[in-house]
DNA sequence: ATTGTATACATGTACGTACAAGTGCTATAA
DNA sequence: TTATAGCACTTGTACGTACATGTATACAAT
């Protein structure tokens, strides 16, 4: 006396698309008569019709006229649009082209074609846009994260993301709570601790920070910085270290240390979120008559070139570019073709080494 | 006595398809009852059902249970995939990364994706490129041709383009064959013509031109220059002009220059396909003990500004970068659109405007 | 060995009937 | 005035039959 309320036909067409998806009928495979089925399920050939034509419409059989039905080649390529998505927070500057260009030419090998999104480091945008490529059907992702010290707002989408089976790889950062995702960073702490450690051998005694904070690798150099002056038994002043957000980031860092040398602060050199937050810092302190690296010396991140400050290269650590973009790219295709295991973590960091520049004093004489 | 081999139902399918396509009937719109259409076409309700569920499963209609059945809105997106492409001779160098990026905010805010694509300047590449996008079905397409002024291997692909009415426009150069097509280019002669003339209203006597050969825009400044000389009553002396391919482009245009130097040729100026072929020549020059611009005055295009040259600005014609890659972009969505009429020509010359720089001395006394 | 044909069996088209169930309107009862 | 029961009409499910047409094969004729 069970109450099926689900149509006859529609018992049969569920069991053969289960049987279908779960293997038990393999591509190519013959399915049972239309007569033999309406024999076996108890229900008329005109039902079993019914039934077969659905699944025909879908795509899982094909039935070939005096031949029989035969279960479909599973058509991949229906899915696959061969289309990746690459969302960075901006496109035209930094060193962002030259990272594009590293993850364009292997999943071009690959390929792939490349849709280029920006965010400006907004997490707002960037809802908007993976929101966007779900519905636009790609098969996969590298995203660098807006705000990444910030919890995400996106959590949802990276979720949805999940259930599409859309894989995604994390670059430069993660969040908080998409930690065990895979990703390729920079080591960030060690690179700040690098950076801490040199000035420290050249003899400086009283080293700033400015840092951004609210993004994964400013926290992350931030505390690089830390252990490095800890590490070495000196101690951790907050006054003379600056944390910006990115709304802040044209006016806080400069404002921040000028505010503390015309304090009289006897700073000797400046650990920098960036080499492009350390330039401009370099430009507004020799604009107050300091000597870079005489009296101040400055240590960034990334080995910018700057078109406007030949004289001065800023000792810093190396970005990989092209190839960091490469590692993205080649770890994203292990993803989409399912190389490595489902979900573990897997995490790639590259391991952050010294250039070292004119920018700073030797400070032990 | 006629020979009808179309099933019946196929034929009220086909009428039904037909009216909705040709808008006799209309989205939204009820098409009549399973009993009417069976008593009008004069056949059961089951064969009228085996058309109209055809239809349903193609997206044309959908049944409603008790109220009817309708013709569904046109769904668009199935054939609009909102993707368009930008493919460009490099991506990461030069002005690209801000033209891209021009294109980019354009076509993002009108709700495109961006997919990117770079020839390397070879015309094989290009075609490979072209049939892959063809494939993925995309909306528009700007690209900038490669080897321009050699006659284009791939103009099938760009026919094949029109068939499938996929808009595309050219962006720097046209294809000879294809110059009725849509484009957006520089001013080159003109540009070459005020460079030319800007030497020589500061006195230079012998002005050389080293240029691109294989595309439009070297061949169109070339020409600008023989007018700009040919203008003043100078004559053109094929001697001090360097013609160079893309294959030569590293060590040729510095080699000849250099040539005609240690040969003893009495240059006092060269104007120079672009910026960083110039900057290439002044270190070279530089290097032989030639001042610039003492000795020798050069010109550029493009207003690059070079990281490792800062006390040297070349006087160039302005390349607009973000608003270039904007233009074509607008110009795409209204091809797309179909703002502007079908074939005709659609050409956008931007006008050159001369910056100039430190790199031109004043001869005149 | 090749060709043709009969046959069995597959799907395809087309007719019929009956009843289930959702929608919208109207006439009727509370 | 409001609720509802009934009715007409819609699509949805399900059964039945019949014959058309394509495919593969066994077997006979050439």
């Amino acid at each position: 006396m069970k109450e099926e309320r689900k149509p006859k036909y529609y018992v049969l067409m569920d069991n053969l698309r289960k049987d279908i998806e779960r293997g038990i009928i393999q591509p190519g495979d013959k399915i049972e008569s239309e007569n033999q089925l309406a024999e076996k399920y108890k229900m008329s050939r005109h039902t079993v019709r019914k039934a077969l034509s659905i699944l025909e419409s879908e795509g899982y059989i094909v039935a070939e006229h005096g031949r029989g039905t035969f279960c479909k080649e599973r058509d991949m390529s229906i899915k696959s649009t061969k289309n990746v998505a690459v969302v960075t927070t901006y496109i035209s500057d930094y060193i962002f082209p030259r990272l594009i260009q590293g993850m364009y030419q292997t999943l071009d090998e690959e390929g792939y074609s490349v849709i280029i999104k920006n965010t400006g480091n907004s997490p707002k945008l960037e809802g908007k846009i993976l929101q966007e490529l779900i519905d636009k059907n790609i098969d996969g992702l590298i995203i660098e994260p807006s705000k990444s010290e910030i919890y995400s707002e996106n959590v949802e989408l990276y979720k949805k993301l999940d259930e599409y089976r859309i894989p995604y790889v994390f670059i430069h950062a993660t969040y908080p709570q998409l930690e065990d995702k895979p990703h390729i960073v920079m080591d960030d702490i060690g690179g700040a601790k690098i950076l801490t450690q040199h000035l420290i051998d050249l003899g400086h005694k009283r080293i700033a920070g400015v840092f951004k904070a609210d993004d994964n690798q400013g926290a992350e150099r931030h505390r690089g910085y830390i252990e490095g002056l800890t590490s070495n038994g000196m101690t951790y002043d907050p006054n003379i270290v600056a944390l910006f957000h990115t709304e802040d980031k044209d006016y806080k860092p400069v404002a921040e240390v000028l505010k503390w040398v015309k304090s009289g602060e006897k700073i000797d050199g400046i650990v920098c979120y960036n080499d492009q937050i350390a330039y401009e810092i370099a430009a507004a302190l020799r604009n107050e008559g300091i000597r870079i690296p005489e009296d101040v010396s400055l240590t960034g991140f990334d080995n910018l070139a700057m078109p406007w400050m030949n004289d001065l290269r800023i000792t810093t650590i190396a970005h990989p570019r092209e190839h960091f973009g490469e590692k993205a790219a080649r770890l994203l295709i292990e993803k989409i073709n399912h190389v490595s295991d489902a979900d573990s973590k897997i995490a790639r960091v590259v391991e952050s080494k010294l250039i070292v520049g004119n920018s700073c004093a030797d400070r032990r004489g």
